[in-house]
RNA sequence: GGGGUCGUAGUUCAACUGGUUAGAGCACUGCCCUGUCACGGCAGAAGUUGCGAGUUCGAAUCUCGUCGACCCCGCCA
């Protein structure tokens, strides 16, 4: 047992706080104060020690004296980084020249008069003074570690803020807060789903939701007006920085709604979760934009509007060029789009190679650029157009002498997604993009349905729950893939942060667009025939949409990756560090559930 | 499924082109120090260079495989 820590004296029996680590001011000097916390540093002068004592919202210089109290002094020379102690003292004034202007209580200081051991900690696998960074591996092992640290308690606690205050405003709103399974059914379409065994019903499993999409419908078909819930979602898809496998959404749904509703609420939900979060009040209403108006300027459906680089159509212009492929591509229903970087004309030549490969990951088969210097175009390729074509590109561009334009021929889709992937890149690299800025902005009229190539069908580009747009609605036959659905993406500095639509609410039509997805009869009842009973009974017209808390809280606080507002994220692969999940089962269990794992073939096999 | 970056003491990093006993800061241990706040001083302990093969007289360094972390493509209604 470490040295000094008894378990009786490790109990707090009846005493409590007076104070948090970060409450004491010059005001309260004089007063008798108990602090708990964990040492955070220990300056050992021989004679007098001094420790910062730290909890959740900060830390307080604590004094050991020995010509004030001998014990309490004594025992203060064992204590060690993140030892947990009780103290009682007096809040006392720090002498004029060793005042501490970096802390809040730096002011005062409290002379300890009684201490308690409350608990001793081994040496750290890493420091928690943040002087060091630490890999991000290390952090997630020993997690409940990492969030001790200041940066993490300080997002824990604005997340809780900010999500206190989704609450408050919803429900000022007449919202109910109502929760839904977790477990519940799998159904076709959207992302892989968490599967659940049941072992009363063995053979059969339970889905976890990836979101509550169906039960927040069968809400408002239940009369429940207006709903919504903090819930978690679960997606087995592969990660990104801003993806984790569970992830939490605000989760909304109301009655007799209108498009105009949903943006207000919304509006409104965003602007009292930045006012709590970071007391910034955010310009209302949001700008809006089309789908297509948004992905012929800027390629992308959640475009970053924080910078300009907008993109062009040089088809018509560039096309019947001595230049085969890109005569060859447009023949083939093909285009060209371009974007006009200004100053780009001192890219390097590796420069421009490593822009190209990257516009290869994106998709586009070759990257072609123009150097605009006066009276020239700088180009491999050049040669193969007419000075008429190359100037009615830099009026098209709107490019000046030193500037560089970039084409991409490819299909559209290949051409938008390369490009705007550029334009990110570009914005990037070029240091283009304002720092604490939030640019919020709808995305609506987005197309209903999408052509899977591979599977050879319509799919949903939003959720088959999705009402079509009034207008287009007579295309359903004719012309599917060209209607518009009424469906809107909230985007927040180029990233997608809330998804939503007005819903179908007539169970003929919601037959119908199942089965322009082409899922059979039996499928159709077997997944949704609850569904689409329940939409016989008087199913009121309404409205939701879902922002990702997560994402929001991220971008808000500006972080690389949504890892760090999850209290206990998953890596990459995911699997948690710290408890080692997911793991095998044994066999009972396994059995139990009527699971057999087959056996791994050896490699070489 | 694919591409890329990385893995050295508890930790953050170093170790040249393959060449002596793999070094340093912080943490840790011991001693000293009464106004520090990333306190200071002296001394010490601490390494399967992720793991496994291979090349070589010799591998932290080169090659292959494997495991793990991160970023990206595919995927994510």
């Amino acid at each position: 047992m470490t040295k000094n820590l008894s378990f009786k004296e490790s109990f707090i029996q009846d005493k409590l706080r007076t104070h948090s680590c970060n409450q004491l001011r010059k005001s309260d000097i004089g007063k008798q104060v108990v602090l708990m916390g964990w040492v955070h540093h220990r300056r050992d002068h021989g004679g007098v020690i001094f420790i910062d004592l730290r909890d959740r919202d900060g830390l307080t210089q604590v004094v050991f004296n020995p010509a004030v109290n001998k014990q309490c002094h004594e025992k203060a020379e064992d204590f060690r980084n993140e030892y947990v102690i009780y103290i009682e003292g007096v809040v006392q004034p720090r002498p004029a020249d060793a005042l501490n202007t970096n802390l809040p209580t730096g002011e005062i200081e409290v002379m300890v008069h009684t201490v308690k051991l409350l608990n001793s900690c081994r040496p750290l696998p890493f420091q928690l003074d943040q002087t060091t960074p630490v890999s991000e591996e290390l952090r997630l092992t020993y997690r409940y570690l990492d969030l001790r640290t200041p940066y993490m308690a300080n997002i824990m606690k604005t997340r809780s803020k900010v999500t206190f205050a989704v609450r408050e405003y919803l429900d000022k709103q007449g919202f109910l807060e109502i929760e839904t399974p977790i477990l519940t059914k799998s159904t076709p379409e959207g992302a892989r789903d968490y599967l659940v065994p049941s072992r009363i019903n063995p053979g059969n499993f339970y889905a976890l939701p990836q979101s509550p999409q169906i039960m927040k419908q069968l809400l408002m078909v239940a009369g429940i007006d207006k709903y919504f819930q903090i819930c978690r979602c679960f997606r087995d898809e592969d990660l990104r920085a801003d993806r984790q496998p569970e992830f939490t959404q605000i989760d909304m749904e109301m009655s007799f709604s209108t498009q105009e509703e949903v943006f207000r609420i919304t509006e409104g939900v965003i602007s009292s979760m930045f006012k709590s979060g970071l007391n910034i009040d955010i310009k209302l209403p949001f700008t809006r934009m089309t789908y297509k108006e948004a992905m012929d300027i800027y390629g992308s459906d959640k475009p970053d509007l924080r910078f300009g680089l907008k993109l062009f159509q040089a088809t018509d212009i560039m096309n019947n060029s001595n230049f085969k492929i890109f005569n060859g591509t447009i023949a083939n229903g093909g285009v060209i789009k371009g974007l006009c970087y200004p100053n780009g004309a001192k890219f390097s030549r590796k420069e421009l190679d490593d822009l190209t490969s990257f516009a290869g990951i994106h998709g586009a088969k070759g990257l072609a650029w123009f150097k605009i210097s006066e009276d020239k175009f700088q180009s491999p390729i050049a040669k193969f157009f007419s000075d008429d074509q190359l100037n009615k590109l830099k009026n098209m561009g709107r490019a000046n002498t030193g500037d560089i334009i970039f084409l991409i021929c490819d299909k559209e889709t290949v051409v938008n997604q390369a490009l705007a992937a550029l334009r990110n890149q570009l914005a990037l690299i070029g240091n283009l993009i304002p720092e604490n800025q939030f640019n919020l902005l709808w995305i609506t009229e987005f197309p209903l349905f999408k052509y899977n190539e591979n599977e050879k069908r319509l799919e949903s580009e939003h959720h088959p729950f999705t009402a079509p747009f009034t207008e287009d609605i007579d295309k359903l036959d004719t012309d599917p893939l060209n209607i518009r659905s009424s469906s809107y993406d909230l985007v927040m500095n180029g990233c997608e942060i809330a998804s939503g639509s007005l819903r179908i609410h007539n169970f003929e039509l919601q037959q119908k667009i199942f089965e322009l997805l082409n899922l059979d009869k039996k499928t159709i009842q077997q997944q949704f025939g609850f569904f689409i009973e329940a939409l016989k009974y008087g199913a009121p017209p309404h409205a939701g949409i879902a922002p990702g808390l997560d994402r929001i809280i991220m971008l808000m606080l500006g972080l690389p990756n949504i890892r760090d507002v999850i209290a206990f994220p998953k890596t990459q692969k995911a699997s948690c560090l710290m408890s080692k999940s997911p793991s095998p089962v044994s066999e009972a269990q396994l059995k139990e559930l009527e699971i057999r794992i087959p056996k791994k073939k050896p490699k070489d096999a």
